[in-house]
DNA sequence: CCACAGGACGGCT
DNA sequence: AGCCGTCCTGTG
């Protein structure tokens, strides 16, 4: 464990609230002086923007010049990638306008799966609240300029952990499926490096929605969010419900739109970008 | 105190 | 196959 920093200039697409809070990620806090702060499997990383560059600062055995290439994916090219998206309609080219410095996070696909186990039904500062304390109770902690902080707990951290442990964090009705869930990752009922290497979004899809507490919504968010990192798919929540029906379907009641109209309509527009086309959408939509 | 917000799931049609 | 009530907690 070093102190370490790494320095870049600037990049267009990287912006630190709209890589932070467009609903991607829990476990990154804004400090006083504007930076984040957050944790990276064992690492403990600032980001800031300053002047002409962004500084990544932080506790970590590896390289973080590593480390911070592949979380927040630094070598794909977003400007192609908006300018794909901004082409398709004068909507999107609003929502990329406003949520610019977006990038899709390279996120850890074990803590993406249990994160967004606990996305259920539930809201952003509860979800936080609730991985922070599972965290700090199963996770390691590593102390850092004055401060505490905790590691994501593996698989092998929560494999013990009783349904009445998690309801006591205040997990609610969610704790059944986080225990059966990581029963079924710890006994190798799905397997999570055979999801890592198949490439039929499909049949990794499939995969994920056998895990409890996983359904569609769900699914596709670990698909886009995490290490297995697919542009090709479409979480509908409540507010990708309520942009698209408000920007292309225009149906009096939004709760009466079908998700496989949606589903359609967004291959239709946004093909094999519209994971991306969503985070965009639902940013700007949500913010506004 | 009540209404509401937020997805998965199982039972029902 | 689609619809609907229930699950839990925090907020207004």
């Amino acid at each position: 464990m070093q102190e370490q920093e790494y320095k870049i200039k600037k990049l267009d697409s990287f912006e630190l609230k709209d890589i932070f809070e467009c609903g991607q990620c829990f476990r990154w806090n804004e400090q006083k002086d504007g930076s984040y702060t957050g944790v990276i499997k064992d690492a403990i990383i600032n980001v800031k923007i300053e002047d002409e560059n962004i500084i990544f600062t932080g506790k970590c055995k590896g390289n973080i010049e590593d480390i911070v290439n592949y979380y927040f994916d630094l070598n794909t090219n977003y400007e192609e990638i908006k300018q794909k998206l901004s082409n398709i309609d004068e909507y999107l080219k609003t929502s990329i306008q406003f949520g610019k410095g977006i990038r899709i996070l390279n996120q850890d696909l074990w803590e993406t799966i249990i994160s967004f186990i606990i996305s259920a039904n539930n809201n952003i500062p509860r979800i936080k609240g609730i991985i922070e304390r599972i965290s700090k109770r199963y996770g390691n902690e590593i102390q850092w300029n004055g401060e505490k902080y905790y590691t994501f707990p593996s698989i092998e951290q929560m494999k013990n952990v009783s349904v009445q442990e998690y309801r006591d964090l205040g997990l609610g009705f969610r704790d059944i499926r986080l225990y059966e869930t990581t029963q079924m990752i710890s006994n190798g009922e799905i397997k999570l490096q055979s999801l890592k290497e198949n490439t039929n979004t499909q049949q990794v899809r499939e995969e994920l929605l056998k895990l409890s507490g996983v359904g569609p919504k769900v699914a596709d968010c670990i698909l886009l969010f995490s290490e297995l990192k697919r542009y090709d798919v479409f979480p509908i929540d409540v507010w990708v419900r309520r942009v698209m029906n408000e920007l292309y379907i225009k149906e009096d009641d939004e709760a009466k739109v079908s998700k496989k109209k949606i589903e359609d309509l967004a291959e239709k527009k946004f093909g094999n970008l519209k994971g991306l086309a969503q985070q965009y959408l639902f940013y700007w939509r949500r913010e506004n």
